[in-house]
RNA sequence: GGGCCCGUGGCUCAGCCUGGUUAGAGCGCUCGCCUGAUAAGCGAGAGGUCCGGGGUUCGAACCCCCGCGGGCCCA
C-alpha cells in the first residue's frame, strides 16, 4: 500500500477497474434478479451544460441511496433523466444567434431554430453525463429518459388527453404572467422576484367638476386599460374638502388614509365633509382620466365597485384593469366589465391605446405620468422599491396580460392532492406537511401553454370551420418516423379532417416545460406505450430534490399524477437544501463566490467531497466551506493509515481470514467488534430512514476515534509478537472483520476508496467477490456488549485523566509510574475497571491500578481574609491564631463567644499526599503517583534508549526485519535487567555498553545525561 | 401581511422529534506528547448569556407563547 493516500490515484485505478471489468453491469445484473423492487425517479436536471455544486450534491445523494439499496438486494431502477425543452435553451440559442424577438426566429426558420435547440440540448447532456460520472454516480447513463423523445412525448400527450377526458383541460381567457421579451405566458413557478424601483403615483379620477376619487398605482401603463375603481364594502371612506394653491377640491378616499395621502399631495388645509361606507359608494361614476389620449375609453362607462380584495392601504381605492390583473379580471368577469388589453405580445401598446400606440409599456410610464400632471390629475408622484416578478430565463420584468391560454384545472383537485400529500413519507416531515401543503392549498389552475417553439407540442387540433377540438392522446395517431420527429414545425403540418368537412389544425402552442418533467414517473417507463414496467414499478418508491422543487417538480408531478391516476406518483420524498457560500449567500457569478464541483474534486477527491456533502442534515442549506471539505480528506487519510498499518503486518505474516469463532478474542477485540456492530445497526437504520448524515458521523467516530486512535494503539504489541502467536492472529482476525465490514457499510458514500480497500486489502486475505458492490450491505449481528462498551469508555476517560495528570507533573508517558488510584463513588466503576484493567495499566504505563471510594487527603483550613477582615477588624489576627491552634474544625468555629460558620470564614483546601497528582474524569478523580524509584528509572531509561535506537534505524533506512549491533556509551547499570527487552525491541543481536565501536553514530541526551549510540547493520545475517 | 425553515465557542456543524450527569465534534489558537501507520498521528488547555423574553416542569438548548435577526416561498 502506498504510504500516502492520493485520491486521484485511487480514483483513476478504480474507475479503470470498473470499466474494464464491466462492474456496473455485473451489479445491475445481480440487482435485476431480485424480486424486491426499488423504483427511483430521477428529477431531470435541465441541460444547461454544466453541473454546479447543488446538482452534484443532488446526484451524490441519489447515488448513495441507490448503491445502498442495491447492496440491500433491491432491484433498483436507476434511469437518469434529462429535462431538455423550454425557454432556457431557446434563450441561449437566441443569444448565440443574436436574436431579439420572435420575429427573428420566424425569419431564421423554425426548423433550423429547433435543430439548434436540439443539438444544444444533446451536447449539453453529453457534457453533463461526464461530469456526473466523474462524481462516481452509477446510473444507467446509456439509457436515460429524455423529454424530447417520442415515448416521453407520448406520455405527456396521453396525460393531457386524460385531463381532457375528465374535463380538466380548458382554453380560457385569463390574465397570465407574460414575458414581453420571450413573448409568451409564464407559470407562477417561472417567476423570479427581486427588488426593483418603480413609480408610485396617486391619481385623481374625475367624478365631477371639482370632485375626484383617488387611486394609487405602481404601473401607470395599466391606466389606459382602466375600467373601474374598487373599494372595500366595510371600509369607511371620506369626502374631503382640500385646498391647494388657492383651489378647492373634493377628494374621495379611505378615511384613515386621508391624512397621509393629502400630505403627499401637499394640500395646505383640508376637512372631512362627509363619510360613507365603501358599499355606499358603489355605482358612483367617474370619467376615465386619459379619455382624450385613449379615445376608445369613451365607449365604456366607469364606476365604483366593491371587492373583498381591497385593503386599507395607500388610498383604499383600487384602480381596476381587467386586462392587466388577475383580481381585476375576476372582478371584471363577475360584474361584466370589458377585458380591455391594448398591449401586444412584445409589451407594446397597440392602436387601441390611441396616443400611446407603438410605445413599450416601460416608455409609456413616463409619458402617462406627464400627461396626468398636465391635466392636473396627478395628486402625488413618488418612487417605491418593491419585489417585482421577472422572467426566470431572460430576467425581463414581467407584465400581466389577459390572453387565451390552455389550463389544467388543478384547483379543482386541491383536496385530493392534499389527501395524497398525507400518504407520502416526507423527509423531513415539514417538507410535505407544512411547506408543500401550503403551496398546494394556494394552487391556481395551471397554465400549460407557451407561445414558443422548443417544447412538447400541445396535442390539440381545432377545426378551422366548426371549431371542433381533438386531443391526441397517442402519438401513433399521427405518422412519425423517428424519435425526435414530434417537434415543431414538422408537427404543425399535421392536419386531421373534421367530420364537418373542415380541416383541423394544431394550436401553435407548446407545453410549459414543467409539464414535461411532471409526467416523469411514467414517462421514464415509456408508459403508456409500454405497460409492464409501469405495472410493476409505479408509483416511485423514492425521489429527492432541493427545496425549490416544492413549487416545481414535487408539485408538477403531483398535479399531473392526480389528473392521470388520482394518486401521488411518489411514496417517499427527501427534500434537500441549497448550496450556499460559507457566509450563507447564494453562489452567483456576479458575487464571484461560485465553487465548481470539479475544483473541489480536484483538490480533495471525489470520496471526500461526497462525504462532506453528506455529513450534515440534508434538508438544511449547505454552506460550502473549503476548510470543512478538506477536513474529510484528512479523515480519509487517517482511515488509510490505519488500514495500512494493519496491512503491513498482516501481509508480512501472510494472514488468511478466519472467523472470529476460530480465535480467542481479547477484551479489546470484543469491544471493537461490539462497536462495529453498533455502527452497523445505526447505519442500516439511518440509511433506511434517509438520515444519511448520521452515518458519516458514526463512521468516522468509529473508524478514526475507536479503531485508529484506540484499538490500534491497544493491539500494537500483539502485532509485534512472533509469527504464529494466537493473540496476534486474533487481533488480525478482528482487524480484518472491522475493515471488511466497515468498508461495506461506508461504500455507498465513498465508492472509490472502499472499492480500493476491498481490492487491495479484503481480497488479499479472503476469497472475495469481483467488486465490493457485489457484496451485501452487512446485517448487524448480535455481538453488541453494552457493558463492555461502557467499560472501555471509562478506560479511555481514565487514560485521558491520567494523561492530564502526567502533563501537570511533566512525566512523559514513556516513563513508567508506580500506581494510579481511581477514586469513585460509583459502584459500576470498580467493576468496569476490573474488566479493562490490563488496558488501563498498559495505556497509562503504570504498574498498579487501584479503585477506591475515598482517597484520603489531608484537609487544610486557611482563613478567608476577605470575610474575616471586615467582620472582625482589629480582632482578625487573634482569630486567625485561634484557628491555627485548633486540632479539629467542625461546622462552626467558636471565638470569644461568637459562632462562625466554618465554610464562610475559612477556605477549605485539600492537600494531596506527597508524590500524587490529581485529575478528574466524569465519574470521579484519578491520583497518579509520580515518584520514580530505581527500578522504574531503569525501565524508563531502557525505553528512552529503545526509542532512540529506533529513530536511528529509521534514519539509516533499515528494513523492519533487519538485525543490528548496538553500542552505547553508558553504564550498563542504568538499564540493568532490561537488556533483553532492548535487544528484542530493536532487533539487536549484540548490545554493548561502554566504548563506542563503529557504525552509524549519534549523540543523545536523556534527562541531561549525554551519551553516544552507534549502530552497525548486519547484512545478510538472519537469526 | 401570511407560510415554512434556521439562529449552539472565532469558523463549520451535531444534539432538539422522545426534557434528566459538568452541552459535544472538527477546524483554528496555545501548550505538550507519542512514534517502524512517520511527508503521519495523539493529548491537554483556553474559548459558550445554546438569539432575547416569558411560560410549562422538580428540571428546558430541547416542549409552548411572544419578540429579534437571517433565508426561502407566497400575497
Amino acid at each position: 500500500m502506498p504510504s500516502v493516500y492520493h485520491p486521484k490515484d485511487v480514483e483513476r485505478e478504480i474507475e479503470e477497474f470498473w470499466k474494464s471489468n464491466n462492474i456496473y453491469k455485473l451489479v445491475k445484473d445481480k440487482s435485476a434478479k431480485s424480486k424486491k423492487k426499488f423504483y427511483f425517479v430521477d428529477g431531470p436536471p435541465y441541460t444547461t451544460g454544466r453541473i454546479h455544486l447543488g446538482t452534484a450534491w443532488n446526484k451524490v445523494i441519489k447515488d448513495t441511496i441507490l448503491r445502498f439499496r442495491r447492496m440491500r438486494g433491491y432491484n433498483v431502477t436507476d434511469t437518469p433523466g434529462w429535462d431538455m425543452h423550454g425557454l432556457p435553451i431557446e434563450v441561449k440559442v437566441e443569444q448565440e444567434l443574436g436574436f431579439k424577438t420572435k420575429r427573428d426566429i420566424e425569419s431564421f426558420g423554425i426548423d433550423k431554430f429547433i435543430k439548434k435547440c436540439m443539438n444544444y440540448a444533446l451536447e449539453n447532456k453529453e457534457a453533463m453525463t461526464d461530469q456526473f460520472k466523474m462524481l462516481g454516480v452509477w446510473m444507467d447513463w446509456e439509457n436515460p429518459y429524455m423529454t424530447i423523445k417520442a415515448d416521453y412525448i407520448n406520455a405527456a400527450w396521453w396525460t393531457v388527453f386524460k385531463a381532457h377526458e375528465r374535463g380538466l383541460l380548458e382554453r380560457k381567457k385569463m390574465v397570465v404572467n407574460w414575458c414581453p421579451r420571450c413573448e409568451t405566458a409564464l407559470a407562477d413557478a417561472e417567476i423570479e422576484y427581486w427588488d426593483e424601483e418603480d413609480p408610485s403615483i396617486y391619481v385623481k379620477f374625475p367624478v365631477s367638476d371639482n370632485t375626484y376619487i383617488v387611486i394609487w398605482t405602481t404601473t401607470p401603463w395599466t391606466l389606459p386599460a382602466n375600467m373601474a375603481v374598487a373599494v372595500h364594502p366595510a371600509l369607511e371612506y371620506a369626502k374631503i374638502k382640500a385646498m391647494k394653491d388657492g383651489r378647492i377640491e373634493y377628494l374621495i378616499m379611505a378615511k384613515e388614509l386621508a391624512k397621509s395621502v393629502l400630505e403627499k399631495g401637499e394640500y395646505e388645509v383640508y376637512e372631512i365633509v362627509e363619510t360613507r361606507l365603501g358599499e355606499d359608494l358603489v355605482g358612483l361614476g367617474y370619467q376615465h382620466p386619459l379619455v382624450d389620449e385613449v379615445p376608445l375609453q369613451k365607449n365604456w362607462k366607469h364606476a365604483v365597485y366593491m371587492a373583498e380584495f381591497v385593503t386599507a392601504e395607500n388610498t383604499g381605492c383600487v384602480h381596476v384593469a381587467p386586462g392587466h390583473g388577475l383580481e381585476d379580471y375576476e372582478l371584471g368577469t363577475e360584474v361584466g366589465l370589458e377585458v380591455f388589453n391594448p398591449v401586444d405580445d412584445r409589451g407594446v401598446f397597440t392602436e387601441q391605446a390611441g396616443k400611446y400606440a407603438g410605445l413599450s409599456v416601460k416608455e409609456a410610464n413616463k409619458i402617462i405620468i406627464e400627461d396626468l400632471k398636465n391635466k392636473g390629475l396627478l395628486l402625488a408622484e413618488e418612487t417605491i422599491v418593491h419585489r417585482y416578478g421577472h422572467c426566470w430565463r431572460c430576467k425581463s420584468p414581467i407584465i400581466y396580460r389577459a390572453t387565451e391560454q390552455w389550463f389544467l384545472n388543478v384547483s379543482e383537485l386541491k383536496d385530493l392532492m392534499i389527501d395524497e400529500i398525507d400518504k407520502v413519507w416526507w423527509i423531513p416531515e415539514w417538507a410535505g406537511m407544512s411547506r408543500f401543503k401550503d403551496w398546494v392549498g394556494n394552487a391556481k389552475d395551471w397554465c400549460i401553454s407557451r407561445q414558443r417553439y422548443w417544447g412538447i407540442p400541445i396535442p390539440v387540433w381545432i377545426c378551422e370551420k366548426c371549431k371542433k377540438m381533438k386531443v391526441v392522446g397517442n402519438i401513433d395517431e399521427i405518422d412519425w418516423q423517428n424519435d425526435l420527429d414530434l417537434h415543431r414545425p414538422k408537427i404543425d403540418k399535421v392536419t386531421f379532417d373534421c367530420e364537418c368537412g373542415g380541416t383541423m389544425r394544431r394550436v401553435e402552442d407548446v407545453f410549459d416545460v414543467w409539464f414535461d418533467s411532471g409526467v416523469a414517473s411514467w414517462g421514464t417507463l415509456a408508459y403508456p406505450r409500454f405497460k409492464d414496467e409501469f405495472n410493476r414499478l409505479w408509483p416511485a418508491d423514492f425521489i429527492t430534490e432541493g427545496h425549490d422543487q416544492t413549487r416545481g417538480w414535487f408539485y408538477s408531478q403531483l398535479g399531473a399524477s392526480v389528473i392521470a391516476f388520482s394518486k401521488a406518483p411518489y411514496k417517499a420524498v427527501l427534500m434537500h437544501g441549497f448550496t450556499l457560500d460559507e457566509h450563507g449567500r447564494k453562489m452567483s457569478k456576479s458575487l464571484g463566490n461560485v465553487v465548481e464541483p470539479e475544483e473541489v474534486v480536484e483538490k480533495i477527491g471525489v470520496d471526500s467531497f461526497r462525504l462532506y456533502v453528506l455529513s450534515s442534515a440534508l434538508w438544511e442549506d449547505l454552506r460550502f466551506s473549503w476548510d470543512e471539505a478538506k477536513n474529510y480528506n484528512r479523515l480519509l487519510n487517517i482511515v488509510w493509515n490505519a488500514i495500512r498499518f494493519a496491512y503491513t503486518y498482516m501481509s508480512l505474516d501472510k494472514y488468511k481470514a478466519k472467523s472470529i469463532d476460530e480465535v480467542e478474542l481479547a477484551i479489546e477485540d470484543k469491544w471493537i467488534i461490539s462497536r462495529l456492530e453498533s455502527l452497523n445497526k445505526l447505519a442500516l437504520d439511518a440509511l433506511e430512514n434517509y438520515q444519511l448524515h448520521k452515518v458519516v458521523r458514526a463512521f468516522f467516530n468509529f473508524f478514526v476515534e475507536d479503531f485508529s486512535r484506540w484499538y490500534i494503539q491497544l493491539i500494537r504489541p500483539r502485532v509485534w509478537e512472533e509469527r504464529d502467536s494466537p493473540s496476534k492472529i486474533a487481533a488480525y482476525t478482528t482487524v480484518f472483520r472491522v475493515v471488511d465490514k466497515a468498508m461495506r457499510i461506508i461504500s455507498p458514500y465513498m465508492p472509490y476508496l472502499a472499492e480500493w480497500i476491498y481490492q487491495h486489502f479484503v481480497k488479499e486475505f479472503r476469497d472475495a467477490k469481483e467488486s465490493i458492490f457485489l457484496e451485501e450491505f452487512p446485517e448487524p449481528e448480535d455481538l453488541i456488549d453494552e457493558e463492555l462498551e461502557k467499560a472501555m469508555e471509562l478506560a479511555r476517560e481514565i487514560f485521558e485523566a491520567a494523561s492530564n495528570a502526567r502533563q501537570k507533573a511533566r512525566r512523559k508517558l514513556r516513563w513508567p509510574l508506580k500506581k494510579l488510584i481511581i477514586e469513585s463513588e460509583d459502584e459500576s466503576v470498580s467493576k468496569a475497571v476490573k474488566l479493562v484493567e490490563r488496558i488501563i495499566k498498559s495505556q497509562c504505563n503504570v504498574k498498579e491500578v487501584k479503585v477506591i471510594n475515598k482517597f484520603e487527603k489531608e484537609v487544610v483550613y486557611k482563613p478567608n481574609y476577605k470575610v474575616i477582615g471586615p467582620l472582625l477588624k482589629e480582632k482578625s489576627k487573634e482569630f486567625i491564631r485561634h484557628i491555627e491552634s485548633l486540632d479539629e474544625i467542625g461546622e462552626y468555629v467558636e471565638f470569644e463567644g461568637q459562632r462562625f460558620k466554618a465554610d464562610e470564614v475559612l477556605i477549605k483546601e485539600y492537600k494531596l499526599p506527597d508524590g500524587f497528582v490529581e485529575a478528574e474524569f466524569t465519574k470521579g478523580n484519578v491520583y497518579l503517583y509520580i515518584e520514580l524509584d530505581d527500578e522504574l528509572k531503569k525501565e524508563a531509561y531502557a525505553r528512552e534508549l529503545v526509542r532512540r535506537i529506533q529513530e536511528m534505524r529509521k534514519e539509516m533506512d533499515l528494513n523492519v526485519e533487519e538485525f543490528i549491533e548496538v553500542y552505547v556509551s553508558l553504564d550498563a547499570k542504568l538499564v540493568e535487567g532490561w537488556q533483553d527487552y532492548i535487544k528484542n525491541e530493536t532487533r539487536a543481536i549484540k548490545l554493548r555498553f561502554g566504548e563506542i565501536d563503529e557504525g552509524y553514530t549519534r549523540e543523545w541526551k536523556i534527562d541531561g545525561l549525554k551519551f553516544k549510540v552507534a549502530i552497525k547493520r548486519l547484512d545478510g545475517i538472519i537469526k
